[in-house]
DNA sequence: CGCGAACATTTAACATATTAAATAAATTCC
DNA sequence: GGAATTTATTTAATATGTTAAATGTTCGCG
């Protein structure tokens, strides 16, 4: 049959430019045997210091319930703790341990290098732009 | 603690950018009861017909272990048929059904007709550049 | 010819994604 | 003040992602 289509594959596009980026991250990640998911949700607390789930779900871009097993597995393996909102019994706080906040600033450094080296190869110009435009593209879709 | 980091977060962006891009898709796909992977998988087969289960994997992206099972479950679902590459024992083939086929036709007239409006939305001038900027942050990292 | 390296795919074990439904606490409204 | 509604999170069920190991085939080379 051979359908044709006349665009490039934007998602499959965006997806694969997030995993050439995330190429470069994770072997640093796994030397400290963290996952993806890990690691964004400690740079969330990292930028943030003790927040409620629901907003490190958002920042971190994980749904609520696979959020729940991350913390789960972060808390056994002594990287955050959780404790009840006295203001709202509802609501859930994270904090990192002093274990995790070494992790992160420790991984922070080496990020940060990674975002120098991209400047340099790619042109602080380009990687602006770049940002620029995939702003506009999610804003074309919410209007929030 | 408040770790600050200088840069944008580039692949939260850049699986947000995703997100915004597929969230228009999804509405037809899931009219048609077809998971996100399932429908990279069809359009792989609409543009090449026949195709051994390496080259699916590489073209839609999704890795050997979570393809078998997509595999068995569009199997299951009537989508595709799987058979040996009588050349080579190793390899599977896999091809559309007749009712696989139906699909892709029907759902890439909406998605052509979504990258039309996104044209239209951002501009093709730089819904151009944006696909020239990824491409070459793709290239960065892989020499290949 | 036969054996071991290289290859294509699958299995296994665990982590995460996705959707719907359940649970529990706060808020609204009468 | 209490029932109904909303909000925050978790549970449940299934699909996919990820890494390592297993399986079955082909190939190269002595």
């Amino acid at each position: 049959m051979r359908t044709a289509f006349a665009h490039r594959n934007l998602p499959r596009l965006l997806l694969q430019a997030r995993e050439a980026v995330m190429a470069h991250a994770r072997p640093s990640l796994r030397e400290h045997a963290l996952s993806d998911q890990q690691w964004r949700v400690l740079r969330v607390l990292g930028e943030h210091g003790a927040v409620d789930t629901g907003r490190v779900a958002r920042e971190a871009f994980i749904l609520g319930p696979s959020l729940t097993g991350v913390l789960a597995r972060m808390e056994r393996d002594g990287l955050i703790g959780r404790s009840r909102d006295p203001q709202d019994q509802r609501r859930t706080v994270v904090e990192a341990t002093a274990r995790g906040r070494r992790l992160v600033k420790r991984l922070s450094t080496r990020i940060e290098a990674h975002y120098d080296w991209m400047e340099q190869a790619l042109g602080k110009t380009k990687l602006t732009r770049l940002y620029t435009l995939l702003d506009q593209l999610i804003a074309l879709e919410q209007p929030a």
